[in-house]
DNA sequence: CTGAAAGCGCTTACAG
DNA sequence: CTGAAAGCGCTTACAG
């Protein structure tokens, strides 16, 4: 049996409430008994059991994550990892522990969120991703539980969220490319349904405006998935229409089926940027140029936006936003 | 404040004690008051505190992984994820929680093994990769800490783990070549430090040992890394030395490197399989033929694995064995 | 500066 | 079949 706070009260003469203090540093000991009890602590090696402390504080300092099963691209893209590893690395430096749950099964969220708010096992929750009409938002602000949500998610009022500037980025692919001198510039984005998938393609829009480019609605295709197939048959759309000089998508795995259906039904060169950068972006044909979003640095800020909320520290802001990076290679050069 | 045990006693008119044996399912309980207080549960949308339930039972069910940090492909290989949903899956269903950890510096494994087993928060631990003398193993067995090892460890003494057979996939993969007609096949290995670079070699080795093909140790390189660039030097060693017409990896990035080299030197087709079937090899030029490992199998089957120790089940085994399937692309046809 | 006591919300051996 | 009581290992308001 591991030492507990009475063990090393014995040993060290005093009180199992001044040893508690001592471990949670509070400032009125005396220095004597301090290092007493400091002794008997490395003595019996002991180390406060967190179960006790949670129940006696009423805090847990876990936070809890659900991995989307939804996600098409969870195994081909790093982004959840990504996300993962941020969270860690801000939590670990607060103390705070990390619980994450997955399920095959649609719609399950819900259930886990229920389940860890209603046992009282996480202090708060991250949210990886947020749909329209968001079920677990909805849910979690109802509950009143803390949360951030990664994604800026359609209505922002009272809720905490980090994200990238996804207008600005997209709206800084089509001017580069502008600049080079493409003046026929397609568009093929992702599910309406995500605020992201619209602020990329207002960024799209205003770049083209801005430069006085006409924008042509047959040049803008909207897919239902963020999946190759999508993508193929979107720019296959396209070329029936008319031969772009470049295109942007809004998701790497879009830009891939893309590029596929341009190496198949033309020998001209098509611009392409893709968006995400996942490792198979430098792998395609030719290398796609893609935007960077910092995944690692969105975890990291969804833990320190929640973290804060959770010890009350007045914050300035209920959102954080991580820039992105373009990262160019063969395909828009 | 949410309800508790003692307000579910009172409503129903009986005993704390009472209504925790309804909810565990006590046999030796009537029907009638069983019905009471499962009412007055749904009345006051009861919910167990777990955390006080876990002090009392002494046991959190809760799961503890750590992210290794020294994995060079964390996100450009889905391995990891893939076992994490897997332990997942599993441990929902038994009504378990996981933990995760990963920190950015080198070691801090035990460190967070440490913290999580003196501060009593979890019951056990899956390590998801292991290496020669690894300290992880190590502590946890000094200390008697329940475990299971993603990759079977150098010694199995004491230690539950989970693997795929690593001497049959790749026995297989030269197998097949042979029987295509290779009779000149270079082997590209990872770090010797791990087993499964071993058990892979040994497969090798011994698929043409079978077929009577000379076992050439110029062919044979082990790098110190899975890496691209490892790849890359290794086939431009062999090369160097003679052309073969074929060769096997222990690792996709190990493949990719070296189908670079060899489209860089040579015009000649060399047949080449990599392992562990990671997106990418899809997209490499020829696609790459690749073992596929079952990641998220392992990940079941560790959790499985530690749970059935932790809930004292006789097992029969201290180990699963999960079938790889090799996938063939064009680089092998 | 320090201690005795109550409390966090459960479980379970004991008694009936 | 059910309850009173003790206990899990902490924290903290209160008193001194």
């Amino acid at each position: 049996m591991s030492a507990t706070i009475k063990d090393v009260a014995r040993i060290a003469n005093v009180s199992p409430s001044t040893v508690s203090r001592v471990i949670a540093d509070s400032p009125r000991i005396s220095k004597e008994t301090k290092l007493r009890v400091e002794q008997a602590i490395k003595e019996l090696n002991y180390h406060p059991n967190i179960i006790a402390r949670s129940l006696a504080n009423k805090s847990t300092k876990i936070i809890g994550l659900i991995i989307p099963n939804t996600s098409e691209d969870l195994f081909k893209n790093p982004f959840f990892i990504q996300v993962m590893t941020g969270i860690s690395i801000y939590a670990q430096k607060k103390g705070y522990y990390i619980m994450y749950s997955y399920s095959k099964k649609e719609n399950e969220e819900i259930k886990f969120l229920k389940n860890y708010s209603n046992s009282k096992l996480v202090d708060g929750f991250i949210l990886l991703t947020s749909k329209k009409d968001d079920k677990c938002i909805e849910f979690l602000k109802k509950n009143n539980y803390p949360f951030v949500v990664v994604g800026r998610p359609e209505d922002t009022n009272k809720v905490s969220w980090v994200d990238n500037d996804n207008f600005k980025a997209m709206y800084g692919v089509v001017n580069l490319l502008i600049q080079k001198g493409h003046n026929s510039i397609a568009f093929i984005g992702g599910p309406k349904q995500f605020n992201m998938s619209k602020d990329r393609l207002e960024g799209y829009k205003k770049a083209l405006d801005v430069h006085g480019v006409y924008i042509d609605d047959k040049m803008i295709e909207q897919e239902t998935n963020f999946t190759e197939s999508c993508g193929f048959e979107a720019m296959n759309r396209i070329l029936s229409y008319k031969i772009p000089s470049a295109v942007v998508t809004t998701d790497d795995l879009l830009a891939f089926g893309a590029l596929k259906a341009i190496n198949e039904r033309t020998c001209q060169k098509i611009a392409i940027a893709g968006f995400n950068n996942i490792p198979l972006a430098a792998y395609q044909n030719p290398p796609l140029s893609s935007v960077d979003i910092n995944a690692e640095e969105l975890g990291y800020n969804a833990a320190k936006l929640l973290i804060g909320k959770l010890e009350n520290e007045l914050l300035t802001t209920n959102h954080y936003i991580v820039e992105t990076k373009f990262i160019e290679r063969e395909s828009t050069l």
